[in-house]
DNA sequence: TAAAAAACTTGAAGTACTTCAAGAAATAAG
DNA sequence: CTTATTTCTTGAAGTACTTCAAGTTTTTTA
């Protein structure tokens, strides 16, 4: 799993072969059972989590006692809280396994360390980055723009194996409408 | 303005002075007046931009024929459509200025040239990256566990003077429910 | 393989909004 | 100043969802 990282790095660019043994001193990769917690409302989170193997999510409990799932993480992403880890403040979020899943994390420390040891980790991250804000741009004109049952559609027709990973209720909480209606959708009673 | 762009980078970063010059020699300032585009549907996003003065949003124009403002961008805050720079695909979006305003255009090939030749401003954009995605995954939450009102009330209260500079129908739609309902909120009648 | 737990379905009732249409107020332009 | 344009307001009617509650199916655990 350490070499999912190294590999997915090298897809963005390219490091040294000392380059790469400092890194991997530097990572702790580790199993997680599903439904194991990550990280916990109120606790800082100091890590950075990259998707080995398995799934992940980030979500939220509403006043309601409700879950409501805000970002799926599967092979190659990274899911984190960045609010939390840049300001190191409380986190308002849980990040859980969905799956039972292989991780690499990344502490604060250690990559504060790392990016002044490999400048040229700065570049990778400003990558995965912008491809994550960019598609956080796009989740927002989807959920403006599209009703419920057009997102689900939408995300079925675009991640039809996703799809199939998930529990529904937390699908439904991601796409923003409640597990029944997403069950009247399918069902085709809509 | 160019120099409004230089000091928000040495915030964050420090740069040689012969970096500075090759800088401000690969960046295009210019004024962009009230309801002028930067870009629109269908064109491809070439560009990062700065706001030096003023404010731009970002917005839609939905199916109804409605536009939707998905982001505003103030002073010493970058508005892109990071999905179209990337891909270099034809963009989902409008760029537009709010308010008379006063930007800083760095281009594709000219950014990638500047990555190459000055190293560290790949750690400066990382970090506008990370603090504009952290801020999408708060405003995702907002969204999701916020009634209209309490994103109103919300907003309000995180960003009073702002709330000044923008039209309601604006701002209503950033918040996403619709201008009439903004209005009925402010009136106390809802 | 039985029992427990988790996930999904269904219908009925409620609600937080949207849409429409028209007028009033504020701002900008000539 | 005077008119045109943009923005804001108001009420009435409609709708896309949510909530609740109970039952069914599927998956997990022992």
């Amino acid at each position: 799993m350490q070499s999912a990282l190294l590999e997915h790095i090298q897809t963005k660019i390219s490091l040294k072969a000392e380059e790469q043994e400092l890194l991997l001193s530097k990572i702790e990769s580790k199993k997680i059972s599903k439904k194991e917690l990550l990280l916990q409302e109120g606790e800082i989170c100091d890590f950075l989590c990259f998707v080995a193997k398995g799934c992940l999510r980030l979500y939220i409990i509403n006043e309601k006692g409700n879950e409501q799932t805000l970002q799926f993480g599967i092979e190659n992403w990274w899911i984190t809280d960045y609010m939390s880890f840049d300001n190191q403040k409380p986190s308002h979020f849980y990040i859980q396994a969905v799956e039972n899943s292989e991780i690499v994390l990344i502490h604060k420390n250690d990559i504060e360390y790392l990016f002044s040891e490999i400048p040229q980790l700065e570049r990778y991250f400003r990558m995965i980055l912008q491809k994550s804000f960019a598609a956080s741009q796009m989740r927002i004109k989807f959920l403006f723009t599209m009703s419920a049952e057009e997102r689900y559609h939408h995300f079925n027709n675009s991640f039809p194996e996703f799809v199939q990973r998930v529990p529904q209720y937390m699908l439904a909480s991601y796409l923003d409408f409640s597990a029944e209606f997403m069950s009247k959708i399918r069902s085709g009673k809509i």
